[in-house]
DNA sequence: CTTTTATGAATGAAGG
DNA sequence: CCTTCATTCATAAAAG
């Protein structure tokens, strides 16, 4: 632990003292420093402190939230296209449709093929690729994020009775699982859950910081 | 606290050399300890010196994870279509592993053995029953997913080259194959190596300031 | 500039 | 094991 260089240093402060100590026999054994290395030390000290408190702060961001920040960075994005509409010159971080590659998917959506699975993906993908970056992944969740919210949506517009008699077939997909038992009892440990929620914005702000 | 006691030491030293400097050459102005200060400072240097070392490795253990699992915070979640009878008010939430969970099991996940066993599942579940609400079901969907994740990340982080090899899906033994092994999405994962590499520059830069 | 909304992405769980 | 769904988080975009 002692490969630093303050520990070189401290190494030749040791040898510059070894004469005195022998030369003060009856007086106490000390040790000698300059100004200059006082100043070196308090220094070099101040620089620890402040890397350990940092590191620290790291770590406990870190294990509290584990990620968060960590790795949610996007695909850099410079979609030349853009100019049409003309704002967005350095975005990143999260993929954004361009409005051409929207129309298409929504287009494609309408179209009913409530399934885009697999194959489709790719050649949706390839289309949208001629009019601005986008991967495979985005286009998979565009359509999750589609279906899901148009499917809420449907939910929500039809908020009435909710009787004892819900049959109403409308959709009620599978919202009611009703496991025949309940294996795993879920408690929140909300005492946990309260401490570390703290550090979130906190830290993701810091680390989202790395323009 | 290291520092403030550091720092607090650092001010009585300063005291206490004045009476001391005579003894040396007249001209040249020091400071003096004595054996066991310096013993003392020389200690505390080298705890933060390990201290850092520590942090350094615990932060690049956890960060180097391939998958940064997040972590949710624990709300309660109301139904709002059960609202209307104002009763059943159970928070229908999923389990969400607390940060040393995490960590434990992206270790053991780690350590390779990709097979945890029914056996090995009912362990990690008991020690992690020490650190929060958790049961087997939930030990074994995290692997499942953690695993088909991974893999997938993998496959995109190696743009391999592609044989095309991949028509020669001759037999199909039903009617619909679809090869599911050629449409794997893909998402950069060149961010979050970048995002490695910037905390590790960071840090890296921080202990070189001190030379 | 701050708050709100819309939506891309992450992930626990279920099905096959 | 793989895919799909539901829910939640975080952030780009929009509104104030």
């Amino acid at each position: 632990e002692e490969k630093v260089r303050i520990m070189e240093w401290e190494k030749q402060e040791q040898q510059q003292q070894q004469p005195q100590q022998q030369q003060n026999a009856g007086v106490m054994y000390v040790k000698v420093m300059t100004d200059e290395q006082m100043e070196l030390l308090r220094k070099q000290i101040s620089i620890y402190a402040t890397i350990c408190e940092q590191l620290v702060e790291m770590h406990k961001a870190i294990t509290a939230q584990q990620d968060l920040a960590g790795m949610r960075l996007g695909n850099l994005y410079c979609d030349p296209l853009m100019a049409s509409s003309g704002h967005k010159i350095t975005a990143r971080q999260r993929w954004t449709p361009t409005p051409i590659q929207l129309q298409i998917l929504e287009r494609i959506f309408d179209q009913g093929n409530g399934t885009p699975s697999k194959q489709k993906i790719k050649e949706i993908t390839s289309e949208l690729t001629q009019h601005g970056q986008i991967s495979e992944t985005n286009v998979y969740n565009w359509f999750q994020n589609r279906r899901a919210r148009s499917k809420r949506k449907q939910q929500v517009s039809i908020p009435n009775n909710a009787e004892s008699e819900v049959e109403t077939e409308v959709e009620s997909p599978k919202e009611k699982k009703t496991k025949p038992e309940n294996i795993h009892f879920h408690e929140n440990q909300a005492q946990k859950a309260e401490d570390l929620c703290f550090q979130s914005a906190e830290i993701s702000s810091e680390l989202h910081s790395l323009d």
